[in-house]
DNA sequence: GTGAAAGCGCTAACAT
DNA sequence: ATGTTAGCGCTTTCAC
């Protein structure tokens, strides 16, 4: 089934079939109705490939999604394949491992699948222009930024809350609370990404606490995922290093971590404080909720695409979105013990 | 850069570039060798619509998702989308509200992207072959099964567990320990998917063992959400019915639960057991630990797209796959109180 | 082994 | 308001 049987059923041309279908105004009301009928009665569906090569700009948007182990995406990415619909456009979501580059598989996507856009979700914050370079579709950052790099607002759009900032006031209200041996849990110290930003985040909290950071109270996990974080928090547990509280970059680390601890014999809040960044809705369901720092990850999705099509339909130009994490008060940070509360 | 520019590039026609393109034999070493250095100096990619125009055929699979809301999903979204990129070919995801009509979905998915396969993840267990007619590509249903129809081995592919037999063998054994009171938690009893299935499986271990079913034991969360699960839970307890055990039919609704429990004054397992379906990673990281029957998630994923493929690509016709669940013993079981153990 | 040419189904000028 | 027609970039006969 084919425009042209559409046109023969219906006695017109094609290019009046054409404007019926896309709602061209062109058209006389009575045509128009018999058109239409005879696409409902045909189930006629127009041939997207055919559209795509004469038109030579598809409706596909990529998604490039990095580190698949951090439940915290999947959220996000229901929030986004629903948004990308309902725009009208199709979602071609594509994984990569966090060893991969995310720019260079979103260069041949855009290319392959004539994307019209796409949305990166997880990468590193330190691209620079002559990384970008290949991208040549509107592009957005979602749940990270460039703080690492320089590149200007006008260089690339994102959508992310401040890490730095939010690892910052999650270590700060544990230093308020009395303590001063803070350990931390993070997938890298140096990967140019949020785990980095948020590691550094903590130091800062640390310094402005006049608390000394100690290297042997750092664990890094290699992942997101909950086996490391499990095996990386036993084996601070092991190394002997007192602390009386965690800082753990993600929800999902922090509930391995918090098992890893009772494992070991030490009770949350009371033998150990923890508190994380990513609100995952199922850690308000573990024992003991889990204090954490909130991201919007709904509106984080929603703005992406919002962001992504109003540049992709010539609304606007990049833009850069910061939104407010928001600490998600839990049982699991108590002042430490002894202290004089 | 077009197919044209290559052929204009090398001095030859662009229907031998189309064949190096194509890796066809009928090509002398030394043109082939000329044209693929061609292309890969002006960084040529083809056109994908317009192939697909031609050929009539894509490289697209369609992913439909039928409610989000189960984390149970993520790891075999993560499996599928890689498997199916693995062979080249493009996954395009679609997610829909347990309200809505998967095969309608498929159906338009299928002329607009012109699909060579769809891999439904979650869905209905009624299909008829009425039903089935929009859908001409092949397809596999993942997680779920026909056990509502009647349709044969040949009319559709499906990997899934024995939904019934998992959920029989979860409820038989809290019976072993000696439970006589225990409520389920389920999604609806009636709604032609797996929880109904796993709901009838309950039943079904209640009366072979002797066990008079209770109404005020069954509790309707209405989706597979943590909060709803909460909520019902919550209610079930208020409801005054007394129980010394739970089925849940997921993991992630026994999460909630447990710590509804936990908020009613009830300690699992020692006011009350808990065994769940699903086997989430994250389940031996709360506490106490889940008992879960696990469902082997990955293999899962990439069994239906083994199939799906072996199918597009007509190496076999349809099949049916039951892959084994299997018991992950955790800490939320224990002999009813005061059992003589 | 290579080239010429006919479409695939559709949109978008351009006519009328 | 409607029809005619020229491609979009590619694959695929069919000649040579």
């Amino acid at each position: 089934m084919t425009i042209k049987d559409i046109a023969r059923l219906c006695g017109v041309s094609v290019s009046t079939v054409s404007r019926v279908i896309n709602d061209r105004p062109d058209v006389s009301p009575a045509v128009r109705a018999a058109v239409l009928e005879a696409v409902r009665k045909s189930n006629y569906i127009p041939n997207n490939s055919a559209r795509v090569l004469v038109s030579s700009s598809s409706d596909a948007v990529g998604l490039v999604v990095r580190g698949l182990s951090n439940p915290f995406y999947s959220d996000i990415i229901k929030v986004i394949g629903r948004s990308i619909d309902e725009a009208g456009y199709t979602m071609v979501m594509q994984q990569i491992g966090s060893r991969e580059d995310e720019i260079q598989c979103g260069a041949v996507m855009e290319r392959e699948k004539k994307l019209r856009g796409i949305v990166f979700l997880g990468g590193r914050s330190d691209y620079t222009a002559e990384e970008l370079r290949p991208i040549t579709v509107p592009f957005v950052c979602c749940s990270y930024d460039n703080s690492f790099g320089s590149l200007g607002a006008d260089r690339l759009s994102t959508v992310s809350i401040d890490d730095g900032q939010t690892a910052y006031s999650a270590v700060s209200r544990l230093c308020a609370l009395g303590h001063r041996r803070i350990a931390a849990l993070v997938s890298e110290t140096d990967d140019r990404s949020i785990s980095e930003l948020r590691y550094r985040g903590y130091l800062r909290a640390l310094a402005d606490h006049g608390v000394e950071p100690d290297p042997a109270l750092v664990a890094c996990a290699g992942s997101f995922g909950l086996e490391d974080a499990y095996r990386a928090t036993r084996e601070l547990v092991a190394g002997g290093a007192g602390f009386s509280a965690m800082f753990i970059i993600a929800d999902a680390m922090a509930i391995a971590a918090v098992k890893a601890l009772e494992d070991c014999g030490r009770e949350v809040p009371r033998d150990c404080s923890v508190i994380a960044v990513d609100g995952l809705p199922l850690s308000q369901y573990i024992h003991p909720t889990l204090t954490t720092m909130c991201q919007p990850s709904e509106r984080m999705g929603a703005e992406s695409v919002r962001i992504l099509l109003d540049m992709i339909e010539g609304r606007s130009g990049n833009r850069r979105l910061v939104l407010e994490s928001e600490l998600r008060g839990g049982a699991s940070v108590a002042p430490p013990r002894g202290a004089a509360d």
